[in-house]
RNA sequence: GGCGCGGUGGCAGAGUGGUUAUGCAGCGGACUGCAACUCCGUUAACGCCGGUUCGAUUCCGACCCGCGCCUCCA
């Protein structure tokens, strides 16, 4: 039995899927402007896990996750680049595509890229005109009157009259109230542009989620998820869209992740103290990365910080260091600790709690090997592979995952040939060559690891 | 101002009405030529004040502090 924390009813719900054994979930995915950035790697991260291990505990998960391939700062962007839009978002599809293969990232089962849902989405906000939730203004956009929505606030616990007075919202003229949000963008002169009942013109950000999700899900689907700061107006409107243009429950749960911050503020465009991935890579590699993301709970917020990500590579290693040299069983049967596993996973996705158990098992692992009881440790190590990949973890071969990075001006052989020298003057008892030799790696980085079996090297 | 979330040992981070989280770091020991790795042992916590209770870090209330959303942002 899973519980799955729901944002709309605030408290965790047994997950109960519209159709047994099937899964649909759609997550907002990416603008495609620009680099992906750390907050990016944590939604696509926590939802990764949500389908890894949902398709572990043996459902079939249809992941979609859309792509805005089309909006006012791609296309501002792509001017400032002097760049084809097109150009722009093909660049960054990529580039994102590379981000998330690092990252271990599985692709999501469908990716639909709002430009090749416009007739869908036109169909759509023709269908909340005729039905009086919309309105074309003056001005060629088509607006959603927010008050013709009963439930309109219903996801953020907002109320109505509470966001027209606030008034941050930008009041346009062709509004009916400043709450309203656009549907349909009319184009000026010399922009990209879709033919449409209203004129030539583009879709609103929030229109295309509503006919993606809804055109490759069905009216009302499991799971919609995305970042915290989508939960308004983004989803909000989302609901108000779908709900009265279907006249039927949108989705049934809402998840929502962390967010991520910098020096207790959030990462963020607007605020510019964002890492993109690509940056973070550059120093840390792509697992301890996602290490550091799975080991706090999706919903809590994460630091990010050179110690906490230092700190995450030396608990990884310490997972990996119990697997090195071992050669894991073909298969093991169910243990307690699969079941330890899933009970935390069970509850609300638990990851932090479920690598308890991976630590338990490197421990058993650890003391099986002292002891000679090498079967037993191989035992293990294949529930801790199994378990591990279930989070998206420890799926290298550990000898990979230590030499991996750079090792400037160091070849292997070279360091091979500097590890016999040293075993050679050790043989000889000329200790302080020894341990010039090994003080020598260390500084450039590498670190020697003596056993009965001989001596192996790991970057530092 | 409105709405929401959170404050756990040096740090990171789960969880529970009464029993060891876990990891990193530290300390003592084993192993080692010395280290590293590993093992054994160990220190240390629940923001503040009330209440409920036989008993609260865990439930309730007040307070203090921090964060997020309310504008584009994952």
């Amino acid at each position: 039995m899973i519980r799955v924390y729901n944002t709309l009813s605030q408290q965790k719900e047994v997950f109960k899927p519209l159709e047994p054994g099937k899964v649909r979930m759609y997550v907002c995915g990416m603008t495609v402007y620009d680099y992906c950035h750390l907050g990016h790697a944590r939604v696509l991260t926590a939802f990764d896990v949500v389908t890894r291990y949902l398709r572990h505990r043996g459902y079939e998960v249809n992941y979609v996750r859309n792509i805005t391939d089309i909006d006012d700062k791609i296309l501002q962007r792509a001017e400032a680049n002097n760049e084809d839009y097109l150009a722009l978002t093909n660049r960054m599809i990529q580039a994102m595509h590379e981000d998330e293969a690092r990252l271990g990232i599985q692709p999501p089962t469908a990716e639909p890229r709002a430009t090749e849902f416009i007739s869908e989405i036109i169909a759509m906000i023709q269908v909340l005109v005729n039905k009086g939730y919309a309105y074309p203004a003056a001005n060629g956009d088509v607006y959603f009157a927010v008050n013709t929505f009963e439930g309109y606030g219903k996801l953020s616990k907002k109320k109505l009259e509470d966001l027209v007075a606030g008034a941050r919202v930008g009041v346009s003229d062709a509004k009916r109230s400043p709450a309203d949000f656009v549907l349909w963008k009319a184009a000026k002169p010399g922009e990209v542009s879709w033919a449409s009942p209203w004129g030539e013109g583009r879709p609103g950000w929030h229109i295309e989620c509503s006919a993606m999700s809804t055109c490759c899900l069905g009216e009302t689907f499991d799971i919609h998820g995305g970042g915290p700061d989508l939960l308004f107006p983004h989803h909000e409107n989302e609901i108000a869209q779908s709900e009265a243009a279907t006249e039927r429950p949108f989705v049934n749960v809402w998840m929502h992740a962390g967010a991520v911050r910098v020096d207790k503020e959030k990462m963020s465009k607007s605020l510019g103290n964002f890492f993109t991935i690509r940056e973070i890579l550059e120093k840390y590699p792509a697992e301890v990365v996602r290490y550091f993301l799975v080991s706090s709970h999706y919903r809590s917020q994460v630091d990010y910080s050179e110690d906490n990500l230092e700190e995450a590579g030396r608990t990884l290693s310490r997972l990996y260091q119990s697997l090195r040299g071992l050669v894991p069983a073909e298969s093991a049967p169910e243990t307690d600790s699969d079941r330890r596993f899933e009970a935390a996973m069970d509850d609300d996705f638990n990851s932090p709690g479920a690598l308890t158990v991976l630590h338990a098992l490197a421990s058993d692992i650890n003391v099986s090997r002292r002891d000679g009881h090498d079967e037993a440790a191989g035992k293990n190590a294949a529930v801790l592979i199994r378990l591990g990949k279930v989070l998206g973890l420890l799926q290298q071969d550990p000898e990979a995952f230590f030499k991996a990075g750079a090792v400037e001006d160091l070849t292997a052989d070279t360091i091979e040939a500097m590890i016999q020298a040293r075993n050679q003057a050790r043989k000889e008892k000329n200790f302080s060559e020894a341990d010039r030799i090994r003080d020598e790696l260390a500084e450039k980085g590498v670190v020697l690891d003596d056993s009965r079996e001989g001596t192996s090297w790991r970057r530092g």
